[in-house]
DNA sequence: CGGAGGTTTGACGTCCCTCAAGGTAGGTGG
DNA sequence: CCACCTACCTTGAGGGACGTCAAACCTCCG
């Protein structure tokens, strides 16, 4: 979403597997861009054929309707980061929710993954300027707690690097494996 | 949600008529706690009709889904809200979307209406502190923009309420009636 | 070689928080 | 009636976190 300046504020980021703009099937029009930052594959999901499946498999539509709910329960954690935390705190969280749910897909083993982003994205994530995401970057890495570089993530004391975000990824609904209903 | 020295941060106002919580039943367990500011009516949904539901009308449960999604589209707005906007713009964009919601149900007619919330709880809605929403309420009456007195609020240059609050209100998807799908 | 995109660092400014004091209105008990 | 409390709002002074501006560096690429 941009602001009046033309500067963006990112909502969400999805990752490879996501169900991405499932939102846009009830509320029919959309109030926020998707792009991608990184090369892509995508499957098309006919608006039709989602229609036909909530008629049809009322199981498979709780289980759709449960994936955006996940949606919801991060956009409320967002709201959380933004609100409450630091900027330590912010980049920290946004880089422990990300590793979790790359994890939770099997994209990360351990404590190193791939995160393609600039520090000026990650900077659009936090409400941060790329300025200060360096800072705070830098002192994740003076911490001990976290490096960054090349685009490539590693946590090096995932739980003080929780206690900062005050992160706690029960709202992630991993735990019951991600299609509970 | 509160952080760990307890301070709360506000991720969503529910109005007379809502739907609350519906959230709860596709995700079973709920991320975040639900209070009332003031005394209310409440009528029970119970997960086993709602599954019903689900079985026996696709179009009603399309219903559902969509006023899950209206909430999630307003946790968008909230981000936006806390990541690009100054404390001015933040207080202004919590009373216009509080406003256009009112004004929806038919619970406000013109520029004034009932808010039974406190400077404290604007400022946890927001992410400012109480006394900062003081100074902000403040700039507003002195500007001729908006004034708030026990506990209503009345908009004197709803345009430039607007334009301080880069305020849209599109995604409340209204014009269509707020039951679309 | 030059240029673009990204990162890092320093100096400085400002927005908002913190702390403190005082004001008002309502409620209770004398 | 006053005295006193609590909750909320207001205002001011000072400080800190983060933004802005500028400069330098690196890598990649043409």
């Amino acid at each position: 979403m941009d602001d009046r300046k033309g500067h963006r504020q990112l909502v969400a980021l999805h990752l490879p597997g996501d169900f991405v703009d499932l939102h846009g099937f009830p509320l029919q029009r959309l109030d926020h861009d998707v792009a991608s930052l990184t090369e892509v594959s995508v499957a098309f999901a006919p608006h039709t054929k989602l229609t036909e499946i909530t008629q049809d498999y009322p199981h498979l539509t709780r289980m759709l309707w449960f994936s955006t709910l996940l949606d919801a329960a991060m956009y409320r954690e967002w709201i959380f980061r933004l609100g409450r935390l630091n900027a330590l705190g912010r980049v920290a969280h946004f880089l422990a929710e990300t590793h979790c749910r790359l994890v939770a897909t099997g994209l990360s083993h351990g404590q190193r993954f791939r995160l393609p982003l600039t520090q000026a994205d990650i900077g659009e994530a936090c409400g941060l300027t790329n300025i200060h995401v360096s800072r705070m970057l830098k002192e994740l890495r003076d911490q001990g707690i976290a490096s960054m570089e090349e685009q490539t993530v590693e946590f090096l004391d995932r739980d003080r690097l929780y206690r900062i975000a005050e992160f706690d990824p029960k709202y992630l609904y991993l735990d019951d494996g991600i299609l509970v209903p």
